[in-house]
This record gives C-alpha cells, sequence and structure tokens, in this order.
DNA sequence: GCAGTTTATTTATACGTATAAATTTCTGGA
DNA sequence: TCCAGAAATTTATACGTATAAATAAACTGC
C-alpha cells in the first residue's frame, strides 16, 4: 500500500507551492501560469499518479456531488427501472448516488432524514409513504434540496420541496373505464395499505359510480402490495359466490400473485376473469397471459426526477416549489378480453 | 437556510474549547471530563441541533465508511436481492452504499475504479466482466479493499482480493444431470457471451458427456442474455428439424424470454418441451408455468460478501486473499416434467 | 531608466474535525 | 502548608484542498 500522493507531494518535487498545483488541476483561467510551469506540473502529477482526495474537496467546497435516493425496497420491480433513470442523469453530471430503502417503515423514513443532516448530500429523490412536508422540512433548513415522487398533485407550501407523480387517480379510472367499455360490469379490485394504492382506489370508484354501477358491486379487498398478498385476496375473491368478471390488482406484483391464485382454481384469464395491473414491471409481458398494466414509464420518471432535482439544487434552491405531471399509458396486452354481454 | 452548527459554535456558546467539544461528542474514554461540563455542552448541542460535519470526519479519520458495488445492471432481476443482502449488512455497521451500473461493458467498469480511486469508499464489492485482479490491484494499493462475486473459485495472487462464489460449473451440471434423470437426451443450451454462462456451458455439456449423449445432441445457441435474447434463441432453435425435449437457458430472463416464443409456437411446457432456468429472479414462480431454476440466495451472498469485505476493511486488510464458496439449489416448479422415454 | 502594469507565483487562511501534547486546576497526604 | 500527581481543560496541529490576498518578476511606454 503505497502513500497516496497529494498536491503537496507534486509541488515538493516540481519545487513549486501547492496552490500552484491546486490551479492546474482545477484549469483556473483567471490566474496564469506559463506554460511551462503547467506541463512541469502536469508530468509530475501524471508521473506519481495523483487523484484529488474528494473527502478534501467536499469540506472545502461545501458539495459532496452526492445524492440519495429514498425508497421503498429496490427488489420490488417498480424501482430499479427508477433507479437506472436516476443513475443515467447524476452520473452524467458527476454525481454520487446513494440508495436507501425504507421498507415502507416509518422509521427508516426518519433514519434516512437524520444519516442524511449529516451532510452526505446535496439533495434527495424520496418516495415517502409516512413522512410529509413539514418533517422534510429540517433538510431544507439545511440547504439539502428535496423532491418527492408522489402519486397525485400536492399543494404547493411555501417549502422549496418539489414533486413529479404521475396522476394515479386518472390512471386507475383509465383503466376501469377501459374494463366498462369492454363490458365488464362485476369488477373487484385488490389494494393495499400504503403508497399509491388508494389513489387507485379512489379512481376506481370514481369510474364506476360515474359508470351508475351499483354500489354491491364496488368491492375492495386490502392485503399486503406484492405477490403473496394477490395470492391471498384472490383466493377471498374467488371463494365468493358471484365472481367478479374483472380484476383490477393495485399493482403488478399484486396481479401476478393474484393471477397464480385464479389459475389454481382453474379459471381461465382473460376468458372468465380479465386481469389489469398497475406499473408495468418489467415481468409484466413475461407472465403468461401477458398482463395488461398501466405504465408510468419509470425510467423516463427516474430521468426526470434526477434533472429536477439538479437543476433545484444548482439553480434556485430556496424558490418555490413546482409540480411536474408525468404521463401513464395503458398497455394492453392478454390478460384482458371484450366481454360479450349477456 | 440556517448557518451549520459546528463544534466552534458550540465551543463559544458554552466558553469550552472546541477540542472539549469533540471529546464529548465521541464520547472519548480516555480523556477525563467533569459531569458538569459534559451536561453542559450536551445541552448546547441539543439546542442549537449539531450534527457533524462528515466530510471533515472522512477528512481527518481517512475513512469513508462507504462502500461502493459494482454491478452490471440493477433492472437485472438478479441484482435487487443481492444489493439488499449486501445494504442490510452495511447499514447495521454505518457504512454507506454506493451502486454503480456497468451494463456489463469494460469502459464502464474502468470508469468505476477511476471514479473510486479518488477516495470515496472504503472498499468495494464487484462483479467484473471485463476486469481482472491485475487490473484491480491499483485500488488494493490505494488501501481499498476489493471483493469479487465470481462464478468458480478463482487461483488466489499475492493480491488481498476475495472472492465469493458459487460453483456454475456444478450446478449447471446439476441441472442438467436432473434433466437427464428425467429422461430427457436432448437438451439444448441458450447461453450468451458474458458473465457466468460460459461456465454454465462447461457444466451442461460435462453432464452431457459424462452421459455418453452423443456429440450431435449437445448443443448451444449464443444471444444476448436477456429476455429478447432468449426469444430468438428459442425460435430458432424450435425451426430446426429435430426439437429437444428440454432447454437449458443460462438465466432466468432468458428462460422467460424463451417460454413466450416457446408458447407462441403452440408447444407446451412442461409436456413437450422442459425448461430449467438459472438464478430464481423473484418473477421465476410467478410465471406459468412456474419455472424450475437453479437458486442462488441471491440476498444470502449479498450478506456474506459484505461481512467478509467489512472484516478485510477493518481487520486484516493485507491478508492473503480468500475464496468463499457459497450454495446452490435446483427449485423444481412446473416447467420441467418427467419424460416416459420412447 | 523608472513609474506603472501585467503576469506569474507564493503566502496565508479557511473548511470542520480529531487527537497528541502542553497547560492549568484540583486532589489528598506528609 | 506545600507538593506530587491526578484530573480537567486548552493549545496546537494535521487531514488535503481551494482561493483571496500579497508579493515578486517581467514587461510596458515614455
Amino acid at each position: 500500500m503505497r502513500k497516496r500522493i497529494t498536491q503537496a507531494d507534486i509541488a515538493r518535487e516540481a519545487n513549486v507551492s501547492q496552490a500552484m498545483v491546486s490551479y492546474v488541476v482545477n484549469d483556473v483561467h483567471h490566474v496564469n501560469i506559463t506554460i511551462e510551469t503547467r506541463q512541469k506540473v502536469k508530468k509530475i502529477m501524471n508521473e506519481l499518479g495523483y487523484v484529488p482526495n474528494i473527502s478534501a474537496q467536499r469540506l472545502k467546497s461545501k458539495k459532496t456531488n452526492t445524492i440519495a435516493g429514498i425508497i421503498p425496497d429496490i427488489t420490488n420491480p417498480f424501482y430499479p427501472e427508477f433507479e437506472r433513470g436516476i443513475q443515467e442523469i447524476v452520473d452524467s453530471k458527476g454525481y454520487d448516488f446513494i440508495v436507501y430503502n425504507t421498507d415502507a417503515s416509518k422509521s427508516k423514513e426518519k433514519k434516512c432524514i437524520g444519516s442524511l443532516l449529516q451532510g452526505r448530500v446535496d439533495g434527495l429523490i424520496g418516495v415517502f409513504f409516512h413522512l410529509n412536508a413539514k418533517e422534510l422540512k429540517v433538510l431544507v433548513q439545511n440547504n439539502i434540496s428535496v423532491l418527492r415522487l408522489e402519486g397525485r398533485p400536492k399543494k404547493l407550501g411555501d417549502l422549496p420541496i418539489d414533486n413529479i407523480f404521475v396522476d394515479n387517480i386518472s390512471a386507475s379510472k383509465f383503466a376501469v373505464d377501459y374494463l366498462l367499455k369492454n363490458g365488464h360490469q362485476k369488477i373487484s379490485m385488490i389494494s393495499s395499505e400504503y403508497g399509491p394504492s388508494c389513489l387507485r382506489e379512489i379512481g376506481y370508484e370514481m369510474a364506476l359510480t360515474e359508470a351508475g354501477i351499483e354500489r354491491k358491486n364496488i368491492n375492495i379487498i386490502r392485503d399486503k402490495f406484492d405477490e403473496n398478498g394477490g395470492y391471498q385476496a384472490a383466493k377471498k375473491i374467488l371463494s365468493t359466490q358471484e365472481k367478479p368478471t374483472a380484476i383490477l390488482p393495485a399493482n403488478d406484483l399484486i396481479a401476478m400473485g393474484a393471477m397464480v391464485a385464479i389459475r389454481e382454481e382453474g379459471i381461465a384469464i382473460p376468458n372468465d376473469i380479465s386481469v389489469v395491473g398497475f406499473d408495468d414491471v418489467p415481468s409484466a409481458k413475461l407472465v403468461s397471459p401477458a398482463l395488461t398494466t398501466v405504465s408510468q414509464f419509470q425510467r423516463n420518471m427516474g430521468r426526470k426526477a434526477a434533472e429536477l432535482l439538479l437543476q433545484r439544487i444548482n439553480k434556485n434552491p430556496q424558490e418555490r416549489a413546482i409540480n411536474i405531471e408525468m404521463p401513464f399509458e395503458l398497455v394492453v396486452r392478454d390478460s384482458t378480453i371484450k366481454r360479450s354481454n349477456i
């Protein structure tokens, strides 16, 4: 293990001051340096293999060039694409990216905030299920920019906390409208407690109510928001007397779990029951039948989120917050079918 | 945005020296501090909301308390579980975790190394498809510990670069043996160029050769290592005269792509063709039929990798390297069937 | 050939923390 | 009462960089 080369080492070797080395390293332009010394210093830098010490730079500049991502769980297939989208952008701007998994738990969300207050990052992109703007204020006060991923537009307070969102209510309504248009009258929903599920419930109810569907056919079952939850909930739904002709799980994982249960009961998808998922997770097109689902273009969202955050960090940390709406799209595959009525 | 509170601020307020504050903050025990001053300092710390500046700590201590993960692509479903495993451990020890995606490209792998040389991390867990120990040496020389995820035991040189691996040759052989035992005689493999694929090819050939299968029935097709690659390759295989009774794709993504192609051709899985995947990706149990596959217990691997790395960082950075073998397991599901011969 | 510039380089200092070494204050025992 | 030693606290310095300010050297033009 060799000693790490510092600017001072180079300065000594080149017979110049450490400041000179710094100027050469950073190509400072409002300072004049003769071509000879510049070359001499560069030569020695290469010979000795100088690499700047990033901790020192960060201390001096009060910038970490790091941003954080706070997400529930990277093993939830919604997030890897989102993460890569973020990384594409921040990488290209020379930022590091740290990920925190909260498991949708309040205590872990809080722990993240505490950790970030130590000044490890310049900003963060967060998916918060528990903390609200007031609880994030302390970050802003410490000059850490915050952008949230949300499921609908947020009321903009005076804190400069931006939001990026897909309108989940509309998206959910859109999916249900599609089912209605295809002749489904009895549509059940499988939902969960946290995250965007409750918004999707609202869209579901809105669509059915508008269509004049009677109350007894508006039916939501809640369980965990993963494949097991979907499996359990579907079993429950299928054990009832009057089975639905379509099921709207609150996301793709739930949908896939439900599909396993439906198959086990010997019921055909889509002929007996149509299924519409949410998120267009990578495996949605691989299951059989391929899942009809609402895409949120996660990678694109990640990119946009990162762009907005970096802009806020570098241009206007204290300006008024904004809401940015992102598009959704219903991707029709093979898990849904037009129903010939009566 | 309020000014950030430093130890100096507290010292001034409490009428003590900055050093005193530091001692209190760090609960240094070989220095005596009266209970009164300790309490006074702590009180003011709380009032002013002191949080240590992590960049300064890192500069002084020459420790970043950060480790890096270098993986091909977090959207490859093999890696999220691996990542969480790593994070579980490093989180609990107070380390940050930075992820780099290389897309299996040599230039990006190199770029990572360059970036890490700036001293952002104390160590890294890497999946390298291109760089070898010699090219990682520079990290070790700069006191950055390295642990690689490999597909077989590596020859241990004099560099302290540990390896953790599942024996991919044996695992692949095990899978093929299973197919043979179930009466399959014509087994095709879909492989790819990079990563562990070539090891899995070796296991495949080994099993068939040992079983005395004739050369013409040993058949490997290569394509990209994702669902598209699997789809294309399967189409090619199915267009041949004599179709195989089983296919061994080099991983689950390839397998799922292949299954889509097989379904499209109207061929039944597992009745006409059995499929065995590799990795036991989360969606493997959700596709239909549920995929028989070789699990590597990714989360567990991540945990073990992180434990080993932290041990090396904190206990014996320069000691001789080790190879650690991890278990695999064939998870039998519904994509394989016993074949009644003749 | 010298005042006034411009150009090149160095000196000094700060960022916020940790810690060894020096100093001051407090003990208790003779 | 005094002093040795322990206890409490401060001073000084280092980590490696960036950068403002000071200085030195090299040019102007008259």
